[in-house]
This record gives C-alpha cells, structure tokens and sequence, in this order.
DNA sequence: CGGATATGTATTGTATACAACCAACCGGCG
DNA sequence: CGCCGGTTGGTTGTATACAATACATATCCG
C-alpha cells in the first residue's frame, strides 16, 4: 500500500545516500520519474522533502541539484548535532522512564554483538546505533527537536565511510552508549548532555580521519 | 513575476500567522485551491514546504491540518531558539566584518525610532527586529543553522500578540540588541551567546505573559 | 437499540498535456 | 576576434482529468 510518492521519495533518498546520485549531479524530474517509474508529480514531492533535507539544493531557477557536502559543511553538521543531541540527551535523562531505560540496554548489548562480531557487522551497528539514538530522541519529547534532529543524521558521506571504521572506534562508541546509560539510570542531564556532545564530536573525528585516509588512496590512485 | 507557487505558500502562510486560518482547521487543497485562485498543484507545493515548518500537520491518512501549538509547545520552541541563536551569536562574533557591524547598528537605530514613536510603531519594529536577527544569521555563516532556525522564528501565536506588548518590552528589546552590538564590536562570541540567549529567553516570558493577559480577557469575554 | 456494514461524498494521489522558462548553442555583425 | 541576439532542446510550472482512498451517514441485521 505504499503509495508511489513514499517509495519515490525513498528511492531518491537511497540513491543520494548511496552515491548512486553524486554530488552536484543536476536532477531532472522526467529522469527520476523514469527511474522510478512514477509519473512526475510525485518526484516533485519527493524532491521537496529533500529539499528540506538539505540532500538536495535547488538553483536560483529552481533546477534541483544533489547537494555536496564539504568538510567544512560536514564540520558544521556536526556541530550543530553535537548541540542539539546534547540538549536532547538531558531532556532524555530528565524524563526517561524505567521501560525506556531497560530497551536502551538492550539495544546498546545489541551493539555490543554486532562490534564483536569477526569481522564487525558494520551493517547491523549502524542500524542499532540508529535505533539508540532514536530512542533517546524519543524519550526528549520535543516533537520539534525530532524535527530539527532529522535534517542532520543522515549525511551522504558520513554514511558512506562508516563502513570504513576499525573495530577501535565502534568499540568506543559502544563504551561510550554505557556511559550514557550510567547517566540516565542517574537521572544526571548535565552527565547525560556532557557525555553526548563528546560522543558526537568524537564520532567527527572518526569520520575526518576515516575521511582523510580514503582521500588519501583517492589521490594515490588517481597519481598511479 | 512571482510564480502562483510562492504566491500561494505566502498567501496560505499568512492566512495561518494572522489567524484567518484558526488552529486545528482542517484544509483541503481544493478550498485553498479557490481561495488563492490557482489549481491544486500549487497548492500541494506550498503545503509541503508549510509541512517542514510545522505550520500544518498532516493525519496518519494524509490529512491536513492547521498545526495548533500549546502553551508548551511556544516554550519549547522558544528553549531551542535561545541555543540556537545563542550559538548563532557566537559564530557571528567571531567572524562579523565591520560594514556587517555597521548595518546592525543602523538597523537597531530604526527599531529605537519604532519603539519612540507615539503610539509605537509595532510593525515596523517586527520588521526590522527580524532584519536585525537575519544579519547576525547571516554573519553566523552556517546554512543549516540558517535552515534549522527558519522553521522556528515564525509562529502563529507569538506573531498575533506581539502587538500587545507594551512600550517597556519593546524598549528593553532595544537595549538588549545594544548590548549585542557591543559583543559583536569586540569580537566577544561567549558575550553574545550570553545575551542572545537571554533576549530570546526574555521575549518567550514577554509572550508569555502578554498571552496569559489575552487569555484573561478572552474568559472574561466568554463569562460575562 | 447497538453495532456492523454498505454506500455516497469529499479529499487526496497520480498521470498527462501544455505553457512558460532557462541555458546553451549558433550565426551574424561590429 | 569578440559580442550580441535569436533559436532550439530540454526542464520546470500549472492546470486538469481521472483513480484511489477515507470519512460520514444511513441502513440493515441481530
């Protein structure tokens, strides 16, 4: 039953996510809609919820074009999650009930598995990880955090080179859920808040170097 | 040159800011459709876009509806403004160019003439009170941050009682955006984050109170 | 009388046709 | 050779028709 604009916009979407779609690329709307196998109108719905997601920008005359992140914007991004996710992990922890606590922990021993998995089932940490951080956004209770918070997630590149994480750094960020945990069962917003914006900054970090490294092979490469 | 789909998204949002569209209000495309005097497929645009500032909520069957905002929601709106144009603030400190800190000086200049006059000339303070905070957005130089505060800076309850405050607010509104100015003129980010957050912060109780007043009278009205 | 179900009406979803528009290309002219 | 203006191919904007869906009301059965 779902409708063809949903399955167009998710399309779209996986396409960015997924570099199928690469940065700068100009979109047509008759081409999407061919790829899709929809008609326009919906695409043009679609379009206009990236557009909000800032996954896609639109010219001064209104040609769509798939957005490109630079470090700097990448950079950015993550500042302003940094915040936001902090503010909402105090709200979280101001608020969190006891059922909510247990399914956090739950989640987080998922991520565990899926860390020490050989190799790392990047696939199913990536999800959790999501799930974790949903839950706490949840339990925040700001329908217009959520909101705000949705916009900067998902980022092509970001996701592109998660899968490119040593087992170093997702062990990390699974200790660091725990600490998260320690804070909610306290009741502690300000431990809660502290922990999360260094979890977001660290998780810069490991994108900027995964980032740089896979920069690096680009170069060598392109030279060899 | 305007084209019918920004016609329409302006026409439909000011119809919800001014409260000509009361909250909760369910709207069909096809009535606004005849009201703005176009088909519905600007009418769709135009609610897509109403839909990411959370002007209009759509039901679980795509229904759609004028978003009515709680006292609670006004608060939490209005929290996540002061961080955010807090961090704004900062930001633009750190990297204002003088002609950038000139411009705000004037502008805040035109909002001590509005607030002087006699009766005060509220519009043209709302005016230049939103030119004043676009210039430091703009100094702050972070589009997402500029997107992010986009869907928060209009809302229908805080626009319809702005034109009660009394001549002390928008007066210490005035000074407050003068001790901005001196932050800014000495490149004090931490200084600007302070007061920005308070002048935000002050404005939410200003609305606040202004609305409990209204809402005083509304009863009274209602009762006798 | 209550509740489920059918039916009609209102509303949204999708496709398509056509109009307006932009951008790049080409040819002529200074 | 460079600039300007028209022309053309492609892209978006808008209207409209029709299909699918949801809601409300009425109707029928238990």
């Amino acid at each position: 039953m779902s409708k063809a604009c949903d399955r167009a916009y998710a399309q779209i979407r996986s396409m960015i996510l997924s570099g199928a779609l690469s940065a700068g690329e100009q979109l047509s709307e008759e081409g999407l809609a061919e790829r899709c196998g929809v008609s326009r109108t919906p695409i043009r719905d679609a379009l206009r919820r990236l557009e909000g997601e800032l996954l896609v920008k639109r010219s001064g005359t209104q040609r769509t074009f798939v957005a490109d992140w630079s470090l700097d914007d990448v950079a950015d991004a993550f500042e302003l999650r940094a915040m936001l996710e902090g503010h909402a992990a105090r709200r979280a922890a101001e608020r969190m009930s006891e059922t909510l606590v247990q399914r956090l922990r739950a989640t987080n021993q998922a991520i565990g598995a899926a860390v020490r998995a050989d190799p790392p089932d990047v696939e199913a940490f990536l999800d959790r990880n999501r799930e974790f951080h949903a839950i706490i956004l949840q339990a925040a209770a700001s329908p217009r955090l959520s909101a705000l918070l949705g916009t900067l997630i998902e980022q092509p590149v970001v996701w592109r080179t998660a899968h490119h994480y040593g087992r170093e750094a997702l062990l990390r960020s699974f200790g660091e859920h725990d600490e998260l945990l320690a804070a909610f069962a306290r009741r502690d917003g300000a431990w809660a808040e502290a922990v999360m914006a260094a979890h977001i900054r660290r998780a810069y970090h490991a994108y900027a170097d995964a980032h740089a490294g896979l920069a690096a092979i680009d170069r060598q490469v392109a030279h060899g």
